[in-house]
DNA sequence: GGTTTGACCCTAA
DNA sequence: ATTAGGGCCAAAC
């Protein structure tokens, strides 16, 4: 089991309606550091995959997301439909981790 | 072994 | 608010 591998067994284990953040995932696997990583399996996840990328943000609540196949607007809608809260400022999307933030131990 | 590449993260300006 | 820089880690060359 690779790296990446578990970051996708991971990221299945986010409850609906919740959201974990890079770095979260990457402390729940091996190293706390190795965030950049997670984002790297991510991105190179294929369309119309049953992983929930949507649920992943950064630290600070943003959806830092580009790839234009996974677009915020797109993620934004996924995470919505879902039950959580997504404000746009600015042309930004964010996410109030105080209050949707994955708790692992739930 | 080394270099490059990031959907990151923190700090400083 | 934005930008720049450095550090971080695993994968792929």
């Amino acid at each position: 089991m690779n790296f990446y591998q578990r970051v996708y067994e991971t990221a299945r284990k986010i409850p609906e309606g919740r959201v974990a953040t890079y770095g979260q995932i990457a402390s729940l696997i091996t190293t706390p550091r190795a965030a950049r990583v997670v984002g790297f399996a991510l991105r190179i996840l294929p369309a119309g995959t049953d992983v929930p990328w949507q649920r992943i943000i950064n630290s600070r609540g943003r959806l830092s997301i580009r790839n234009p196949f996974f677009s915020p607007d797109h993620q934004a809608r996924l995470l919505k439909k879902e039950g959580v809260e997504v404000f746009q400022r600015g042309g930004q999307w964010w996410v109030d981790l105080e209050k949707y933030l994955w708790d692992v131990r739930l």
